[in-house]
DNA sequence: ATCGGGATTGCCT
DNA sequence: GGCAATCCCGATG
């Protein structure tokens, strides 16, 4: 067990900055931290990811518990007019089912101009506003209605641009945000990875613009290390509220909130999950981060 | 036409 | 840990 926490945080995203232009842990590109070399898009280009390492619309075919578990150590890439490309692994998610579940934008069925991207086919990119300045990003899946939602990254590569997305909002002259404090969070991700709004109703399986990705430095995700809680930001749906529809790697510095008592009762070896409908087991190909 | 709330964040004490 | 920021969307009259 020490030795699990150990090596978890030793993959601490938040580290100190290697020597520029060496290969990080993961074999990606590691861009210089100089606002000089921030104009080189060149720098971010990684030949690391091949075509084959995109994932599909087949994919995208699961229930929606399950692919909000499969998500999890999967990259999100955004490429940038400039041809930079931004990496981030997913570590973080959350399920919004529709129908029942009362907290979901499609609740009973409902659809609006605001949510269509839900009913489309699964791997539609559905990015809504909340609270009047940021966005929210989700992924439709299988089921009427349901879509996950995307909640934190690990910064893999481009973090420097990253940060200057990020800085826009931000007060002048406020420390500068470390490495995992750029996306561990639904809107920060959205900042982070210019992500806007005209994006949603894009496909993730064929945009050219923004996609998803296995890593194929990790090895596959093991179930013990995803952790199950209740979703943020719902309390005042009452039953729904307390449903376990968060996902996220045990341990990961990026995960935006830390649910200890979660923790406890996922921990290996337990098997009293109360995850709700029988779609839960039924996950493939996952991938995860490394732990060497 | 108006009104209330929201799947959040950052800064303050 | 509290709370303001800020505005779009959907519901209601």
């Amino acid at each position: 067990m020490a030795g699990r926490k150990r090596k978890l945080l030793a993959l601490a995203a938040g580290a100190a900055p290697e020597k520029a232009a060496n290969k990080n842990k993961h074999g990606v590109f590691d861009l210089m931290e100089s606002p000089a070399e921030l104009k080189k898009p060149a720098d971010c280009e990684s030949h690391y990811f091949t075509k084959k390492d995109r994932l599909g619309e087949d994919f995208f075919q699961q229930p929606c518990l399950s692919l909000s578990k499969a998500f999890l150590g999967k990259i999100l890439v955004r490429r940038c007019a400039d041809g930079t490309e931004l990496r981030g692994r997913i570590v973080e998610t959350e399920a919004y089912l529709g129908g029942e579940d009362k907290a979901s934008h499609s609740a009973g069925g409902k659809r609006t101009e605001r949510n269509t991207a839900m009913f489309m086919q699964p791997g539609t990119i559905y990015v809504y506003p909340i609270y009047g300045i940021y966005f929210c990003m989700n992924v439709s899946s299988e089921g009427e209605g349901a879509a996950v939602l995307l909640r934190s990254l690990e910064p893999l590569q481009g973090q420097p641009i990253m940060r200057q997305l990020r800085a826009a909002r931000r007060k002048e002259g406020s420390r500068q945000l470390k490495d995992k404090e750029l996306c561990n969070g639904p809107s920060k991700l959205c900042q982070a990875l210019d992500i806007p709004r005209c994006f949603d109703r894009r496909d993730l399986a064929t945009d050219p613009e923004v996609w998803l990705e296995r890593d194929p430095s990790t090895n596959p995700t093991d179930p013990n290390d995803i952790v199950s809680a209740p979703r943020i930001g719902i309390e005042s749906h009452g039953e729904w509220a307390r449903k376990p529809w968060r996902f996220y790697l045990r341990g990961h510095p990026c995960v935006s909130v830390v649910n200890k008592e979660a923790e406890k009762q996922s921990l290996p070896g337990n098997v009293k999950n109360d995850l709700g409908p029988s779609d839960v087991q039924s996950d493939t190909g996952q991938h995860n981060v490394k732990r060497t």
